[in-house]
DNA sequence: CATAATTGCCACAATTTTGTCAAACATTAA
DNA sequence: TTAATGTTTGACAAAATTGTGGCAATTATG
């Protein structure tokens, strides 16, 4: 779950931020003035950044700036300044985005989601073919739009490969993921799963790396 | 230098878009149909596009739903169309940003490098030919976005060669790199390698040195 | 421009690696 | 305990990679 900082003065707007978007399952942490925020980011991890620019004591921009000095995590302005001269300084101060008011919660939502997706490349949902999705919370495999049951270590392998597209993996760094300590079963055991998985997610989806072992297309 | 893709009708706006963001050193292509774009992105690498939605005869989501079947390159929506319902379906079709028009050329220009700080941040490509890369993460040759198989010793010589363009290797040299000490074939096996790699990515690419060997034009 | 040397390229062969299936074995659930 | 499910193995078929020979094409050089 993503947690998300919000920086915002106007205590009911925060508040309904911060609702809206710990229905949509984000963990929402608020604080009300610029250098509360810049003491929070120091001291805790987040991972996104929601940031005011008009705020008492301390504005966003220099809010920004000291975080910048010590930390890449995402920034959303937020503002009612919609003037060209304040977007790009907000760009410019390292932002990632820069929303004006009055601005549509949804909206927020999808700009949070567009950033997170390309930041922590972590959808929840993981397409492998235009019938076959995988759900990383539930860790389910659909086809069709229906579960497809996995083994255990069939959905050990399939995990691996999702989370590393592309990735090449020789035969010895897979079987140290979904083999325990002990187990030392022989490579026909790998082939076979790599025969089921397949025959699931499609021939083409699984490259063999002759010499060195496979790699998943994504 | 990074490659910008804009599809956008409106030819003078197109064409001031490309313009600001050629003399700020990208690389631009200009299209004016959502067709073009697809068959252009099917065969050639952008690394961002810009995608104006309301477009003759296929719209903009269109662009980016059939975009998104193969590509996961980045997409900038441009357009007069500011109804949330307009954003929301732009952001749910897998786009990066939603810009509405009218925008300011440098706000685009901040947009775009945002963008470009996060996905890229840490990936390496290196472009062979205009529709053929190499990235260096995943030691994986593309041609036209989809992957190209390479065997092991094809890509340790197309792996020497990039990483050292325009170096005249000797026939000794290049054996030294691709073959284990005890392998010893003949000067035919490498001839034939060379032969299969300028297949792959163009006949001009390998340069012959008679009597040394070879190199990579870069 | 003729010649010799070098290189390109194709088809095939040798070798190694991988895919597949059935059956044995192990583990878990009923 | 039995039945059901999951995992591993072995044997053989299938496929892929790499090497080689031979000849055509190209290049350098006198």
């Amino acid at each position: 779950m993503k947690k998300i900082l919000i920086v915002e003065d106007d205590r009911d707007l925060n508040k309904s931020i911060a609702k809206f978007l710990t229905m949509r399952f984000f963990e929402c942490v608020s604080v009300f003035d610029g250098q509360e925020a810049v003491d929070l980011v120091y001291e805790k991890h987040f991972d996104i950044i929601i940031l005011d620019v008009k705020l008492p004591s301390m504005n966003g921009f220099s809010v920004a700036k000291e975080i910048r000095s010590f930390s890449n995590v995402p920034i959303i302005f937020l503002t009612s300044l919609s003037s060209q001269e304040y977007i790009e300084r907000g760009f410019l101060q390292g932002g990632d985005d820069y929303i004006t008011k009055p601005f549509s919660l949804n909206e927020l939502y999808l700009r949070i989601n567009a950033i997170i997706k390309r930041v922590y490349k972590n959808e929840t949902i993981i397409t492998i073919t235009p019938d076959t999705y995988f759900n990383l919370d539930s860790e389910t495999l659909f086809k069709k739009n229906r579960p497809v049951h996995l083994t255990q270590k069939e959905l050990a392998l399939l995990k691996l490969f999702l989370q590393n597209p592309n990735k090449i993996f020789s035969r010895d760094e897979i079987f140290s993921h979904i083999y325990e300590y002990d187990e030392e079963p022989s490579d026909a055991s790998l082939r076979v799963f790599i025969n089921t998985l397949r025959k699931i997610i499609g021939k083409n989806k699984i490259e063999t790396i002759k010499n060195v072992g496979y790699r998943y297309i994504g």
